[in-house]
Parts: C-alpha cells; sequence; structure tokens
DNA sequence: ACTTACTGTAAGCCGTGACTGACGTTCTGG
DNA sequence: CCAGAACGTCAGTCACGGCTTACAGTAAGT
C-alpha cells in the first residue's frame, strides 16, 4: 500500500486553495465558529461552508456543534499526513542528489 | 513581506495536480529526461512538458540541458518552502489546542 | 408558539487550468 | 547538408471547481 499517500494527497489538495488556507491558518489562532471566520474573509459565508467541508474531509479540521454554533478546529491529522508524506519526499530527494550534491544545502533559511 | 509563504503557497499548488505529483515521485528516483518521464504517464509530452515547467516555476524541480534531451531533477528548494511552511503550521495547530481563551463570540457560555 | 440567529445544502454561472494536436527550434548522426 | 529525434511553445477545447443567491433546517430567546 502506499501508506497515508492517499489521505496527504487530500490534504494536499485541500491546502492549495487561497482562501482554504487562510481559514486553515486563521483557524490556528484558536477554534472558531462558521460566521466569525466568514467575516475575515471575502467570500461569502456559504462558500466558507464548502471550504470547511473539504478540510474537514481532508482530515485537516474537525467540527463541534454547539447550540447553533458550529464549532471548527484544527485536526492535527491531516497536517500529520503531509508531513509524512513530505518527510518520505525529503528523502527521496536526497538519495537523488547522492551522485551530484551541486546544490545549497536544505538547511538554510528561507530569507526570501 | 510574506517570508517564505509565497514559495509555499507556489509549491503547495503545483503538487495539488495528480499527474504533477506523479512526476515529482517519479523524479525521486533519479534526474530522467522529458521523454523517459512522458513514456510512464498517461498523457501527451506537451503536457508532461507543461507540468515541468510548472514545477520549475515551483523551485520544486531544476533541468539541464544535456544535446537534445532535458533531464529534470528534484530541487529541494521548493520542497524545503513546503516544510518550513508546515512546521510553523504545526507549531500553530500544537497551540491552538493549549488554549482556549482566545473565543471572542459575544454568547457567553463559560457554563460548557 | 413565533421570531431570530446560525449553519448546511442545492442549483447555476463562470473563470481557471489541464489536455491535445500542430508547429518551430535545436542538436546529433550519416 | 539533410534527416531524424527530443523538447518547448501556441492556440483551442473542455471539464473541474470556486462563488453566489436562494432555500431548508435546527436551536435559542421572548
Amino acid at each position: 500500500m502506499t501508506k497515508g499517500s492517499d489521505s496527504a494527497a487530500t490534504a494536499l489538495a485541500a491546502l492549495a486553495d487561497p482562501t482554504r488556507r487562510q481559514l486553515f491558518e486563521r483557524l490556528r489562532a484558536g477554534p472558531r465558529a462558521v460566521g466569525e471566520l466568514a467575516r475575515g474573509v471575502t467570500v461569502s459565508r456559504p462558500a466558507v461552508s464548502q471550504h470547511l467541508a473539504v478540510l474537514k474531509a481532508a482530515g485537516l479540521v474537525r467540527d463541534t456543534a454547539t447550540g447553533t454554533r458550529r464549532v471548527y478546529e484544527i485536526d492535527p491529522k491531516g497536517l500529520g499526513a503531509i508531513r509524512a508524506w513530505l518527510d518520505d519526499m525529503w528523502g527521496g530527494a536526497l538519495e537523488s542528489f547522492g551522485d551530484e550534491f551541486e546544490t545549497e544545502d536544505p538547511n538554510k533559511k528561507d530569507s526570501e
């Protein structure tokens, strides 16, 4: 089996959208309700709901219903899937550089 | 500016495509030419060229022209950008689980 | 019970991007 | 010098996905 590649693929595709990434990063500050999230974004509330549904399907967020409010929080599961995939990729990349190491070291800080 | 977030965003969007991810993972085994890569994929060679251009623009691969062949190899730069962004996200996610007082909902519900 | 607040869902529109086929260019070999 | 191979680019087509408006449902407050 391909390990968690499928989960990583879904999470990767989910985070590819700028709006979704913005919601996810905003959720990083703590759990928030849908309306709260929608107020900080340029798109409409239904759009936010759809994005949250995609993030949820990707295992990136979790929702908790409290009254009429629906609080969303970050789920480390999806993030872990990406991390695992990335780690695997990183190992393969370094292995690929075994013959010719004429690249910059990957330990450098990105001060772009 | 946005630090390496923009690079991470570009790399993330590039790896969101299944075909592109397939090419990238295949490149993990070592440098290969365009025709070589195109033979292992269902899409046409021009499509592969376009995908490689996107990956190159995202800093995920590097190309080296040798004769008529054009060998592509993994560039750790783009992968590093994603890794840095993911690390930042991971820290924020853990932090998100530690505090619950950031909720600014106007509806008091501390008797939960 | 009625009203209000909060959210998810449905249908539809429209822009973005992935794919193809054709063409032009460059480099190697005879 | 000419033929062939390898690759990038261009123009066009078409499906996918994000956004909006309208609607339906549930829970809390008066």
